[in-house]
DNA sequence: TTGCAGCCTGACGCTACGTCAGGGTCAAGG
DNA sequence: CCTTGACCCTGACGTAGCGTCAGGCTGCAA
C-alpha cells in the first residue's frame, strides 16, 4: 500500500505519515523504484499501535521507545492500552458527572465552590497522568503478568493452552446438546472456567469485560464462525452463558 | 487570588495563565500596584469553561470566540459540553471494545483485517470531529432549546418555575410523610414530573442523567442540605424515587 | 501524448505552551 | 532594619506535531 491508501485507511493525513517516517517512528518497509513509500501489513500493525498510544496522549518519542523496546510483546501493549483507556473512561465519566452537577446546581440556585468545580481537573495533565499511573501501577503487577505470560510460553505451553480451550468449548457444546439452558448453573460454571482460563493464560479479564466478549461472540462474524464451526448454535449459547455468568458474578 | 494559587487550584501552570492573559483568552480582572495578577471569582468561572473546552479539543482561539459570543448563556455552554463529553465517552468505549476484541482475537488465533482494526480511528481527528458534530447537530435543536430557555425568561417565568419546583418538592415530602415507599408508583410519578420539569425549564434530562442526579442528592452535601431543609430524610427519599423512576423508564 | 491525480522532498508557519534570563516584591526571621 | 527565600513580572527563545505551500517527478487513462 502507498501513503495515500494507508492515510485513508487509518484516518490520518499523508503529511502525518511523512512526519512519522522522518522522525523514524514508522518507516515503510519498502520503496518503489521511483521512491514511493510502500507499506507492508506489519507497518499497518505498527501504525495502529502508534495511533492508539498517540490518542492516549503519549509523546511520539515515547511511543517510539515503547514500541522499539525489545522485551515488550504485543500483548503487553494491548493490556497497557486497555488499562489506560479505562482510566480515560473513568475520567470522562467524572467530567460528565461534574457538568451534570453544575447544571443541576444552577437550576436549583445552589452555587458550587471553586474547589468543587475544579475538582475534576485537579493536577491532571491528560497525558502525563495516565503515563504516570502506568509507570507506578502498571509495571508492578502487570509487568510481572506480562513476563510470565505469552512471551515465556514454550511449545508445550501452547499445546496445553490449546487443549484447555478445546476442552472448555467441548463442554459448552456438550451442555448445549444435552439441552441444558445457557443460563443454567452448569453452563455458567463452564463460562466461569472459560474466564479463568483467559485470566491464567492471556490477560486479566474481569466479569464486565468477559460479558463484552460474550456479546462480541454473536455480533462479530469472525468469532461467531469460530464457534459455529464446532457446533451450530454454539456461538449464541456461549454468548448467553458468558453474559449470564458475568451477571451472576456481579 | 494570584497566579500561583489559581494555577494550583485549576491544575495548570503559571505559564499557561500568562499565555491566556497575553492572547486575551483570560485576563485577570485586576492587578496589584506591583503588577501582580489578581483573579476574581468570575475569572475562575471563565477559566473553568476554558479548561473544559480545551480538554474537548477546541483550539484556544475558538474557545475565545465561543466564550465571548454575546448571545451565548452559560447554560448553553454546559449543554454543549455535556453533549461533547458524552460523544467522547462513546468513542472511548468503542476503543476499549476494540482493544478487547483484538486481545480475544489473538488468544483465539483469529487475525483481524486492517479495516476492522482501524475502524475506530476512521476519519476522526479528536477535536475537529467533535466540533463538527457540534456544528451540525448541536446548533439545530439545542440552539433553539438554548434560545427559548433561561436566556429568555422573564421575572414571571422565574416565579412560575420556582413555584413548580416547590410544588414537586412538597409532593415528595407529602408522599414521604404519608408513609408511601420511595419506589412506589406514586413517588415515581412525582419523580417523573420532576424530570419533565427539568427538561421543560432547564436542560434536556434523559432518564440516565436523572438517575445520576438522584445519586448526587445523597452523595453531595449541598444537595442533601437543600432537601433536608424541607424535611428530614427527604434527600434519601427523592434520591431513591428518582432512581427507581429511571429504572422504570428503562 | 497529454492530462491529471498522486507521490516526492525541502522549507516555512502555527499552536500551546516549556524553559530560562534578568529583575522586582513580600512576609518572616535574625 | 535588613536579608533571605518564595513568588511575581516581562521578554525571548525552544519544542512538538503537524499544516501548508512550492517545485518537481510518476503513473495511468483517454
Amino acid at each position: 500500500m502507498n501513503v495515500g491508501e494507508v492515510a485513508a485507511l487509518a484516518g490520518v493525513t499523508v503529511r502525518t505519515l511523512h512526519h512519522y517516517d522522518r522522525i523514524g517512528l514508522l518507516s515503510p518497509s519498502g520503496r518503489t523504484a521511483a521512491g514511493y513509500r510502500q507499506y507492508a501489513p506489519a507497518d499497518l500493525d505498527r501504525l495502529h499501535q502508534v495511533l492508539l498510544y498517540r490518542e492516549l496522549g503519549f509523546p511520539l518519542e515515547e511511543v517510539a521507545t515503547l514500541l522499539d523496546a525489545p522485551d515488550a510483546d504485543p500483548e503487553a501493549h494491548l493490556r497497557r492500552q486497555h488499562r489506560l483507556l479505562r482510566a480515560r473512561l473513568e475520567r470522562t465519566q467524572a467530567m460528565v458527572a461534574a457538568v451534570e452537577k453544575e447544571m443541576e446546581a444552577r437550576s436549583m440556585g445552589i452555587s458550587l465552590t471553586p474547589e468543587e468545580r475544579f475538582e475534576v481537573f485537579g493536577e491532571h495533565d491528560p497525558a502525563q497522568y495516565e503515563a504516570e499511573v502506568e509507570e507506578r501501577w502498571g509495571e508492578t503487577d502487570a509487568y510481572a503478568q506480562s513476563k510470565r505470560k505469552t512471551a515465556a510460553y514454550t511449545k508445550d505451553d501452547w499445546v496445553r493452552i490449546k487443549a484447555e480451550g478445546a476442552d472448555i468449548e467441548a463442554r459448552f457444546a456438550a451442555a448445549m446438546t444435552d439441552g441444558v439452558p445457557a443460563d443454567s448453573d452448569r453452563a455458567m460454571d463452564v463460562a466461569e472456567e472459560h474466564r479463568q482460563q483467559i485470566c491464567r493464560n492471556f490477560y486479566d479479564c474481569p466479569a464486565e469485560m468477559h460479558a463484552g466478549l460474550g456479546r462480541m461472540y454473536v455480533e462479530d462474524e469472525r468469532f461467531t464462525a469460530h464457534y459455529e464451526e464446532i457446533a451450530p448454535g454454539l456461538a449464541q449459547y456461549v454468548s448467553t452463558a458468558v453474559q449470564a455468568n458475568a451477571a451472576r458474578q456481579g
